[in-house]
RNA sequence: GGGCCUGUAGCUCAGUCGGUUAGAGCACUCCUCUGAUAAGGGAGUGGUCCCUGGUUCGAGUCCAGGCAGGCCCA
């Protein structure tokens, strides 16, 4: 054989042939489709075709505009994209309008920062500025880089909380709490700077080193010890505390026990001190104690109710029961003093207990606190000290380093401090049961999303909605300068909200009194027109949680179909959107919540950069591309954690590669094909097409419900196990054959083109919401000039019931099972994988595989990929047996089978007798 | 410390009502083809089902207690 016959025999094989390229290329080719789809206006396209339909409305949360995209919020709109590429294609009208929440205190904080020492020279008014440009340019940025993802969306017409028509909505939103009577002004700690006066946020405080006195301070029982045990009765009884804040005792207004733990009744010298069991040995070691007799022991919940008196006051100290009591260290039993600490107001709350703060702006005690009035908090400590020593109801006081709390201004020590703050009742208008009811209606995914929901709205205290701070929209009340009394009003509030939604919340800070209200509002206790503006903020939460008007503004119904955000919100947003849309709408803004879980790394935890574990976007993007992102994003199950690591993506390329390959190879083999002149009926099609009819239309069904369920998980691995399995391994290789030596207008090649066209058809399409880039090269490369300009303007297929054909599934999936026998039996003789052709397969069966065999018989070396098979009735066979030899003949020089007609032919000395006829019929149109 | 969740092969996931020898795809190893070629095909290796105890004839699956990790709260 000379090299020009050979070449001359090649140009009469049909290999495939086709311009889609095997590289993605992503980094390069993604961003000219973006542009692509941005001159097409691909999402109005969209909108526009389905126009009419049902509406499938996915509300975007905003994420906060004040940085880079992480993996975390990356993640989320790529799950939000899937939800929306594949709801577009079954034929929803599916509008996305992402947001940014824009106020707050990490805005602020990155001001302050960059203006350094300028600040104190700018006003709010400027100072808000500052914070818009930053938040502007944040927003500009975050857009590109989420629009990057191919993301599809309104990215030109994002709402902000921070816009003005945002911003009197936000105010509307409090006048509607107002006027339901859920809001009020009370008391609350928080961090308090006593050097710069001004209130601090968790953000604001730094933890260092600090000295503080630590006391060991008895509480005599004021109540009838025998309630205890009887064994107490008579005995002089004490409950005691510790405390590294003696200042705090003056407003002690209880004592906190652990229900759950037990405690011990310890008799020393002729006094009996109560203390939690696990701490006893601690404290008689601290205390000095020799002997410990434990007279009694009981659970903490029988104190529950019970009462002490005040170590130096003639005031009564309200035992009660909470969970924030430990064993880490002090006795067991926690001096409460609801003005000054957290966990004692909402333990205070929920036992009626006034927020009693005897502590002024500058950390002096009141003109009404008896023995320290005008003290500094700090330097009364010791006279403190000295008095509980002289009453002897101090056991220890030594000196005690610790982590306390410093302003990050001054870096002074700060202190807990009840001041007035506006809250939100859950209680008053029965937010809470109505909460609690709209959970019950609600479908959440994962399931377990209503019982955490529901736990959280059980306990939940109220709402403190007040933020001592300048950037977000102001709580537009009034107090009176001459009587003090507050202006609340939420008529007041609507008419300063139309005020906003010209000018913004500005306006609150621009124009003086008279401007802002009606002309005639005065005080309505002493009308006096005298009235000065509220300087708190708006809690960020209730900014996000009216969300939902913003899609309402742009005429969509409330509630929308779903709020789709990662498992922190079941706290934020989800929690907030919850509450204001029952005060202003009386029903939840969505109808299903679902949550995705925390990225984390490769051993499962969180990102840091401590850890040094992050993976950015950024960096994915340029190594890998977008559709290796979206395809990790689609691979997971995103109701767990979700690791992402450099073995994970690289698995992903992996699996990125095989589903380009199958619809390059697919394509390649459509380059001579017309869907439209050469489709072959199905009647007419050869077997085992129909059977990869079957298999797509199953894979549709199943891909399809999966998106259904946003499942994307099942939906990757049916698509990809469908590409290696199903076409790849066996009906592509099984193909091969057909496809290059047939002549190409045949109808064995044609049959099996018009299948490859459905198949890579079907698949740019299911693929399509999660490689929505590769979807649309491949879309582009279909032989199908009528076809719409981008795939994700297309709809699903439907699945087709005459295509199931069940038995037809079953007879192959004995055949292939046959097969893969045969191809190890294939590979023990020598004769495995690429050099199968040389092999003949002698196969001895009995009953029904010998009958569906022989049935086969003809097309079966064509199914193992050998020149021969041959089946032989053996009744001794209980699985098929295989006897595998060298194929007798030839090699045909063009099929590559084995056959004895090589040469038959005298004008094709070369080849076997079959490809002579397919050569005369296909070439030389004989 | 509390609420909610997770733990199955190197990776990502299945595993139904408790029922045979725990599966798939990918990776890996070996073989093979050179007409899908930075591809394709075949065969194979790989498991303390997080641990301990319990219920049961039987537990990856149910129960209890741990361990590790995540979100939220404290």
């Amino acid at each position: 054989m000379t090299t020009d016959a050979s070449a001359d025999l090649k140009s009469t094989v049909n290999l495939p042939e086709t311009s889609f390229q095997q590289k993605g290329n992503l980094v390069q080719s993604e961003p000219q489709r973006l542009e692509k789809w941005n001159k097409m206006k691909l999402y109005e396209k969209l909108r526009k075709l389905r126009r009419g339909r049902p509406i499938y409305n996915l509300h975007d949360g905003p994420p906060y505009a004040n940085g880079k995209i992480h993996m975390g919020t990356a993640l989320n709109k790529i799950l939000k994209d899937f939800v929306l590429k594949s709801r577009a294609m079954m034929g929803f009208d599916t509008p996305y309008i992402p947001g940014y929440d824009c106020h707050g205190l990490p805005i602020e904080h990155k001001v302050d920062s960059e203006l350094g020492a300028k600040k104190r020279e700018l006003s709010t008014l400027e100072f808000r500025r500052r914070c818009r440009e930053f938040a502007e340019k944040y927003i500009v940025e975050m857009n590109r880089d989420f629009a990057r993802l191919g993301v599809l969306g309104e990215w030109d017409a994002v709402y902000k909380t921070m816009s003005t028509d945002y911003e009197a909505d936000t105010l509307r939103a409090l006048g509607q709490f107002i006027r339901r009577g859920s809001v009020y002004r009370g008391l609350k700690p928080v961090h308090w700077c006593i050097n710069c006066q001004t209130a601090l946020a968790e953000a604001e405080v730094e933890y260092s080193r600090h000295i503080s006195p630590s006391i060991y301070v008895k509480f005599p029982l004021k109540s009838d010890a025998s309630l205890i045990d009887p064994v107490l009765a008579n005995k002089k009884v004490a409950v005691l505390i510790w405390t590294t804040t003696p200042w705090t005792l003056p407003a002690n207004l209880g004592v906190s026990f652990n229900a759950g733990f037990n405690y011990s009744a310890v008799a020393i010298d002729d006094e009996v001190y109560i203390v939690a069991s696990g701490l006893v040995s601690t404290v008689a070691n601290k205390l000095g104690w020799k002997t410990t007799e434990v007279i009694a022991e009981f659970k903490g919940e029988r104190l529950n109710g019970l009462s002490a008196r005040h170590p130096f006051y003639d005031r009564e100290s309200l035992f009660m029961l909470g969970d924030h009591v430990t064993l880490d260290a002090g006795t067991g039993c926690v001096h409460t003093a609801p003005g000054h600490g957290h966990d004692d107001f909402v333990i205070g709350k929920t036992h009626g207990l006034e927020v009693y703060c005897p502590v002024d702006n500058r950390g002096r005690f009141k003109e009404d606190v008896s023995l320290f009035a005008g003290q500094n908090v700090f330097e009364a400590n010791r006279q403190i000290v000295e008095h509980l020593r002289e009453l002897d109801r101090l056991l220890l006081a030594e000196e005690y380093e610790h982590d306390y709390p410093h302003c990050w201004r001054c870096h002074k020590p700060v202190i807990f401090r009840a001041t007035p703050q506006w809250f939100i009742s859950m209680d008053k208008t029965d937010l809470r049961g109505r909460a609690l009811a709209a959970i019950e209606k609600i479908q959440w995914r994962p399931a377990w999303g209503r019982e955490r929901m529901h736990n959280m709205f059980v306990n939940r205290i109220d709402w403190c909605i007040s933020r001592q701070r300048a950037w977000g929209v102001p709580i537009t009340v009034f107090y009176c300068e001459d009587c003090g009394s507050e202006l609340i009003s939420a008529d007041l509030i609507d008419h300063i909200a139309d005020i906003f939604e010209r000018e913004g919340a500005d306006a609150w800070y621009a124009r003086p009194v008279e401007e802002l209200v009606p002309k005639g509002t005065c005080c309505k206790n002493c009308s006096s027109t005298r009235l000065r503006k509220e300087m708190d903020i708006l809690d960020v939460w209730l900014d996000s949680g009216v969300s939902w008007t913003a899609v309402r503004r742009r005429g969509y119904d409330i509630p929308v179909d779903l709020y789709f955000e990662g498992s922190d919100q079941y706290r934020g947003w989800f929690n907030s959107s919850l509450v204001c849309g029952l005060e202003m709408n009386e029903s939840s803004p969505y109808r299903i919540c679902i949550t995705h879980g925390y990225v984390v790394d490769k051993d499962g935890r969180k990102m840091s950069k401590s850890l040094g574990n992050v993976i950015e976007p950024e960096k994915v993007l340029k190594q890998h591309g977008a559709d290796i992102l979206r395809l990790w994003a689609a691979s997971i199950d995103y109701t767990e954690d979700i690791r992402i690591s450099d073995e994970i993506l690289k698995r992903l390329s992996d699996s990125y590669r095989k589903i380009r390959n199958t619809a390059k190879y697919a394509l390649g083999n459509l380059a001579d094909f017309d869907p439209d002149k050469d489709s072959v009926a199905i009647e007419q099609m050869l077997e085992i097409d129909r059977w990869a009819l079957a298999v797509t239309n199953e894979l549709l069904r199943k891909v399809r419900a999966a998106y259904e369920a946003y499942e994307f998980h099942t939906a990757y691995r049916e698509i990809l196990s469908y590409c290696s399995v199903e076409l790849s391994a066996l009906y592509f290789d099984i193909l091969k054959d057909r496809l290059y030596t047939s002549a190409p207008k045949s109808l064995e090649r044609r049959s099996a083109q018009t299948v490859i066209y459905r198949i890579v058809k079907t698949l740019a399409l299911l693929v399509a919401p999660i490689l929505a880039f590769t979807a649309d090269e491949i879309w582009e490369h279909l032989p199908d000039s009528s076809e719409l300009e981008s795939v994700h303007l297309a709809e699903f297929p439907e699945y087709e019931e005459d295509l199931a054909e069940p038995e037809l599934l079953a007879r192959w999936e004995r055949i292939f099972a046959i097969r893969s026998a045969a191809k190890k039996a294939m590979e023990e003789a020598g004769f495995g994988g690429g050099s199968s052709l040389k092999a003949c397969v002698e196969i001895r069966a009995s009953g029904k595989d010998l009958e569906l065999l022989r049935s086969y018989e003809q097309q079966l070396h064509d199914i193992f990929i050998a020149s021969y098979a041959v089946v032989v009735a053996d009744e001794t066979a209980g699985q098929p047996v295989f006897r595998v030899t060298h194929a007798p003949g030839t090699k045909c020089e063009r099929c590559w089978h084995y056959t004895e007609d090589v040469g038959y032919d005298p004008d094709f000395p070369q080849v076997c007798l079959r490809c002579a006829k397919n050569i005369r019929i296909g070439w030389l149109n004989a």
